[in-house]
DNA sequence: CGTGTCCTGACACCGGTTACCAAAGGCGCA
DNA sequence: TGCGCCTTTGGTAACCGGTGTCAGGACACG
C-alpha cells in the first residue's frame, strides 16, 4: 500500500516525460531527439549517445498517439478473419503477438462476415479511420482479392495467409496443402485402402480446392478410379462432418477410409461412425487436417496433417513490420511453410 | 477495375475531410463543430442542424488519432487474459465486439503470463503507453487484485470477469458458479450416485474454489461423507483431466460419477475411461463445466454447466463504455449472470 | 575564398481539444 | 428609455507530442 501510494504520488508529481523534456535536458532540439528515436543515419555519434543517455535517465517513451497523428498512421496491426475455428484464430493471434513482442505495435482484432454485402465497406471504414499500419488476413477471407486490392488502395500493408500462393511473396504466407494432402492420402493407400472417401471443404474456398487436388493427385497416381459419390461436401463444421460421413457410409460398399479436409469434420466423422455402432480405426480409418487441439484430444487420437499456423502467423506479422523495427535486417521472411503428416491412432489397414 | 480507379482517384483528389473543412463549409468555427460532435448542450439547435448536415454531406469522421492525442486517451479497449482455452477467449472477444459494434472503439488483445514476475510491469507499460480507455480482464488473471489496483492507479477503466464477486458491480461481471455446480452435483445425486469424484481446478484459482464449494454444498446436503481421496486436482487442461481421472479410477471402489471443473478436463476423463476399455456413461457418469464447443462434439455429448461467457463479456464491455457512447442511457449493466445445467448424454444412473 | 557535405535547429503542421475572451441578446432597474 | 449585468453563443489562440521541410553553421577541400 505504502509503495503504491509512493508510485501514485510519483506519477502525479512527475507526469510522463515528453520529447520536449528530453530535448531541454540534453540541450538539443526536439527534432534531434526525434532523429535519435527514429535511428536517423545523419546524426553525430556523440550527440546520439548523449541524447540516448537522457532518454534512459528520464525513462522517456515516445507517445504512440502523437506519432500516429504526425505520421498519419497508427502502430496497430489488424487481424481480419472470418474463421469459425477458435483454436486457429487464437494460434494466429499468438503467432502475431510473438512477432510484435517488444515493439511498439499492438494487435487489433476484427472479425468480419464473409457473406455480408457490407463487408468491404466495413473494412474500408475500419482501415481508413484507424489508419492501421498493416493487417494480417486469415483464410478463408484471405482468398478475397477485393480485400487485398482495398488494402493496396488505402496504403495499408497486408499479409494474406492461405493454402496456396495467391499473391506475391511480400503479401503472402502459404502452406503446401496440396502436397501434404497427397502425402496423407498416400499413407492411406500404403495401408492398403483402395476405397477412400473425401470430405471436401465448401465450394469456392481455395483451401478446399487445394486439399481436393492433393487427394486426387494421390488417388490418380495409384491408378484408382474415383467415383463422384466418394466425394462429399462439408463446410468445415463438426455437424457437416457428421452429415457427410453418413452420406459416405450409406454407400454400398462404404469406403474403408475417409480424408476429411479439417479436424473438426474429422471429429464429426468419428462421431458418426460411433453412432452407427462401428469404431475407428477398425471399421473406418480417418485422417483430418490442421492438427488443432481437438485432434489429440478425441478418441482415438486423430492422424492428421499439421498445419504450422503459428509460425505462419509470426512470419506474416514480421513481413508487415520488417524494415521498420530493425531497418538493418533485410532477411526476407519465409513465404512457404510445410504441412506434415502426424500419425496417431485413427488409421489402420482395412479389414478385408 | 474502372470503378476501383475512380474510387482511388477520388481518394487522391479529396482526402478525408477534417474538422476544418466542416467548419469552413458550414461557416462556423472548429470549436462549434467540436461541440456538435461532442453533443455539447450549449448550442443553438439551428446551428447544430446545419453543422450536422454538412458533416453528413462531407462524410466527415473525426480522426481518432487526433482525438487520442488531445484527450490523452485512446479509444481502445484492451482484453487482458491468460486463458489457455481458445474457445473461451474467442467467445469473450466476440462478446466485447458485439458491445463495441458501431462505436469508435476497437479491441486490442493482450495475453499475459500469470507466472511471470514482470507481468505487472508489462501491463503497466502497456496501459501507460497506449493510454487505453479501458480493459476487460478475463479469469483467472482477473482474480489478481494488484492488477485491478494498477488500473485504478493509472486511471484506466476496468471490468473483471469471474466466478464470484471480487469487486464492486461497476468493475465486476460475475457468474454464480457455486450454485450452478451445486445443481449439477444434485443432478448426479438424483440419478442415484453416492460415490462422486471431483476434479478441481488449480489451487489459488477463485473459480476452482467456487466450484469445489458448490460440489461440497451438494454432497453435504445429501448427508454423504466426502473422503479426501475423491478429490483430485487438475490444471484445467485435457492432460490433467486424464491424470486426475486415472487417480480416481484407481481407487477401490472407484467413483461412479465425476464432476470435472471444466469441459477440457471432462474430455480428459472420458478419454481415460475409454483407455481402460470402459465407457461413459455406463461405467462412469461425467459432468463438465463451461459448455464450450468440445462438450457437444465429443462422444458421448457432455452434460455440462453452461457458462454464459459471451453475455458476460458483452456486459463487461458495455460497463466500460457506458455513459460515453450514449450519455442518456444510464441503465446499469447486469453484474451477475446465471450458469445453468445442460443435460446431454454423459450422465446415467450407476450400474449397481 | 568559394563550394560541397554533414549535422542541427527553427518553424509549421498533423486534427482535434480546452481556456479564454468577445459579441449579441434578454432582462431588471432607475 | 437608457444603462449595466447576465446568459448564450461563437471565435481565437494555445496546446497535446510528435514529424516534415528547409535554412544555415561548421568544417574540409580544391
Amino acid at each position: 500500500m505504502a509503495e503504491q501510494d509512493k508510485m501514485s504520488a510519483k506519477l502525479t508529481r512527475a507526469p510522463k516525460p515528453t520529447i520536449n523534456d528530453v530535448a531541454r535536458v540534453a540541450g538539443v532540439s526536439k527534432k534531434t531527439v526525434s532523429r535519435v528515436i527514429n535511428r536517423s543515419a545523419l546524426l553525430n555519434e556523440e550527440t546520439r549517445g548523449r541524447v540516448e543517455k537522457v532518454i534512459r535517465d528520464l525513462g522517456y517513451v515516445p507517445n504512440p498517439q502523437a506519432r500516429a497523428l504526425a505520421l498519419r498512421r497508427n502502430f496497430l496491426i489488424g487481424l481480419i478473419h472470418d474463421n469459425p475455428n477458435a483454436q486457429t484464430v487464437l494460434n494466429v493471434q499468438q503467432g502475431i503477438l510473438e512477432a510484435l513482442h517488444g515493439t511498439e505495435f499492438e494487435l487489433v482484432v476484427r472479425p468480419v462476415d464473409r457473406r455480408s454485402p457490407l463487408m468491404l465497406e466495413d473494412v474500408r471504414a475500419f482501415l481508413e479511420r484507424q489508419r492501421l499500419f498493416g493487417v494480417v488476413i486469415l483464410p478463408p477471407i484471405s482468398e478475397n482479392d477485393a480485400l487485398a486490392a482495398l488494402c493496396e488502395e488505402l496504403g495499408c500493408r497486408y499479409a494474406r495467409m492461405g493454402s496456396a500462393e495467391l499473391d506475391d511473396p511480400d503479401h503472402m504466407v502459404a502452406s503446401n496443402d496440396r502436397e501434404a494432402v497427397r502425402d496423407a492420402t498416400r499413407h492411406l493407400l500404403e495401408q492398403g485402402h483402395r476405397r477412400i472417401g473425401l470430405i471436401e471443404g465448401p465450394r469456392g474456398f481455395r483451401s478446399a480446392a487445394e486439399r481436393r487436388a492433393g487427394f486426387e493427385d494421390a488417388i490418380g497416381e495409384a491408378g484408382i478410379e474415383l467415383p463422384r459419390s466418394l466425394i462429399a461436401e462439408g463446410n468445415y463444421t463438426f455437424e457437416s462432418g457428421i452429415e457427410a460421413a453418413n452420406r459416405l457410409l450409406d454407400l454400398a460398399p462404404p469406403p474403408t477410409a475417409i480424408f476429411a479436409s479439417n479436424d473438426e469434420m474429422a471429429a464429426g466423422v468419428i462421431h458418426a461412425v460411433r453412432q452407427r455402432g462401428l469404431s475407428v480405426p477398425e471399421d473406418l480409418s480417418v485422417i483430418g487436417f490442421d492438427d488443432t487441439a481437438i485432434a489429440a484430444h478425441i478418441w482415438p487420437p486423430l492422424t492428421t496433417v499439421r498445419w504450422p499456423i503459428i509460425s505462419m502467423a509470426r512470419s506474416a506479422a514480421l513481413k508487415l513490420v520488417s524494415g521498420i523495427i530493425d531497418p538493418g535486417k533485410q532477411v526476407p521472411e519465409p513465404s512457404l511453410f510445410l504441412s506434415t503428416l502426424v500419425r496417431r491412432a485413427s488409421v489402420a489397414p482395412p479389414r478385408r
